[in-house]
DNA sequence: GCGGATGTTTTTAACGTTCAAAACGTCCGT
DNA sequence: ACGGACGTTTTGAACGTTAAAAACATCCGC
């Protein structure tokens, strides 16, 4: 393997000379510049990076902490990941995976990766209530950004980028309600977390701008499950309250929903709209397909990147992006 | 940042000592290993991974290409990055993800990656049929091993661990035939994968075994949506033959032929077995649970890293894992 | 008390790059 | 012809670590 010395001898230039006709290529005579690409060409020259970071103290990665998988199920990680990557790309960058324990007990394995100098800094995601993440890492003055808020909390503590949950919900419903939908319910969560409480809180404001009922219009599911969806949205027309809606808080959600209203002789799009969150690969290729709020992965992941590497200026930044209403069958008018 | 000079300087060692004390700590009198571990301790020295790298031309990073989302729906990738993560941490090596466009088009984005010394090899899935990749890695000595083997092709180009998809269709059939089915359907892929007729040929072959009829009882997809599951689940059905349990080459397709079952008053389960592939956390999240054929990730994985990471010694190693059958609802006994 | 074996520690020299400063040339105004 | 300004190239040192060899210490047998 080439190195700049060699690169350099074959030259006929020093070696700091080819080091500036790869980093500051204005400095050199256009001949010699000519003269020594020509040589990094011809022997097939690669900088070794770890020598350049060694130097530098920049190693050009940015870490990113797997979720581990039983929590949620994570059906558009694989989406993340690649926008991240191509983003992270873009700049020169890449992203080295790790795992680590939940909450506090896995600021060791951060602390340890920047300190031995393997990650420039972090992603983070699965944000959760009260996570401790974003807080040690700033006090550390070890370099993050968030995809996703830190809920209840009132000022955050570092940059973030998210997806308005509840500008998604209200346009599912501004969305049902222009093809005539009337009593949209909203299928949510259990623990109010504070995903679910975003979501919650534009379905009922745009109900309501619309002058739309909300009253006994929400049911909340005990876990994430198709089979949870299906029950709640039974519960919920058990009561004999009319609905032509659903608006549900994910994917897996509106599955349940839409199985249960086919078990019971009801037509989805047609006697009740429904749409979901997240537009996971499901949401494309079930029948009829389901109308979801897609996240837009690469403008989040560009952002991400973006403030991460960019300069850190005093303030930290916020994106609040908004979601894309997918249209599908599901919500086909009545 | 503490570096091996502080240290040094606060055990009154030399520096030597200090990276002895880490990297060979037999070679050291006991005290003197001890007062350099309370200086490391103190001082809270943590080893700089890039000078490290540099002089010893080891990063301990293994590259993995995240497969671009659109072909194919990875209901099961996070699980297995999960998976490889973690194995490569248990051995002190971290994964390093990057994006490369498919077929011998990516090459020299591994080239690069491997000659600016980022990644130390390579572990490649998504394996298609004829990949050009392993070929070209194995001509130029970079390592690798690959998830997956290289189908339609006599001689394999290098290590590698895959799933019996053979064995896992026998296992599914002989499970629907203990619970008493005799005619049992094979829902499979629309283009000769390698994969699909893997796993076609165990079904067809454990069929034979235990006497069961084959003949008319397999429906090729066009592509693998539920859509498509429950369409050849329909013609299969339409054909008058009768049909107690299928076989299907995905969840996805399973999920059709659940639903198809259900919307022709049949119970699956109950009326027809039916079993999946991959237990994608769809899988256990439907109703009835769909059976299905679990790929042991953290095995795989553990070999992955095991084989990469091991003693490059004349024959690659080769691995063919046998899938967990994960029973649910959707095959109990009729 | 000496040669040798063994155990422990230090010295020297890299690994391949970039930074900072110095050196060298060339051109210009005076 | 001289000093300065600028453009281009080289020199020297450093980044933090480890490999290899050298140096030093200790113990043993004779």
């Amino acid at each position: 393997m080439a190195t700049l010395k060699q690169v350099a001898a074959h030259a006929e230039v020093s070696v700091q000379t080819v080091s500036n006709a790869l980093n500051a290529p204005h400095r050199l005579r256009a001949d010699t510049l000519e003269r020594v690409n020509r040589s990094i060409e011809l022997l097939n020259y690669r900088p070794n990076r770890n020598a350049r970071s060694l130097r530098t103290s920049a190693v050009e990665l940015i870490g990113y902490c797997v979720p581990s998988w039983p929590n949620h199920t994570h059906l558009v990680m694989d989406q993340f990941l690649h926008a991240l990557c191509a983003a992270a790309e873009r700049t020169g960058r890449h992203i080295l995976l790790f795992t680590a324990p939940g909450g506090v007990d896995g600021m060791p394995t951060y602390d340890d990766l920047h300190a031995r100098r393997m990650v420039d800094g972090f992603v983070l995601s699965q944000t959760e209530t009260h996570d401790p993440r974003h807080g040690w890492l700033k006090e550390q003055d070890i370099p993050f950004v968030s995809f996703g808020r830190v809920w209840k909390q009132t000022t955050q503590p570092g940059p973030w980028v998210d997806v308005d949950g509840a500008a998604g919900s209200a346009m599912a419903v501004r969305h049902l309600h222009e093809s005539g939908r009337r009593r949209i319910a909203f299928l949510g969560w259990p623990k109010l977390s504070g995903l679910g409480e975003d979501r919650l809180g534009g379905w009922r404001d745009a109900c309501k701008d619309l002058g739309l009922p909300t009253t006994g219009l929400t049911v909340r599911c005990r876990e994430d499950s198709i089979e949870e969806g299906a029950r709640a949205t039974a519960r919920m027309l058990d009561t004999g309250r009319t609905v032509d809606g659903i608006v549900a808080l994910s994917d897996i959600l509106a599955l349940g929903a839409l199985r249960e209203l086919t078990r019971r002789g009801l037509t989805p799009g047609h006697d009740v709209g429904v749409t979901g969150f997240d537009d996971s690969p499901l949401a494309e290729v079930v029948s009829p397909g389901l109308t979801s709020l897609r996240q837009p992965m690469d403008q989040i992941a560009e952002e991400l990147i973006t403030i991460l590497t960019g300069t850190v200026n005093g303030s930290p930044v916020e994106r609040l992006l908004r979601p894309e209403l997918v249209i599908r069958g599901s919500s086909a008018p009545g």
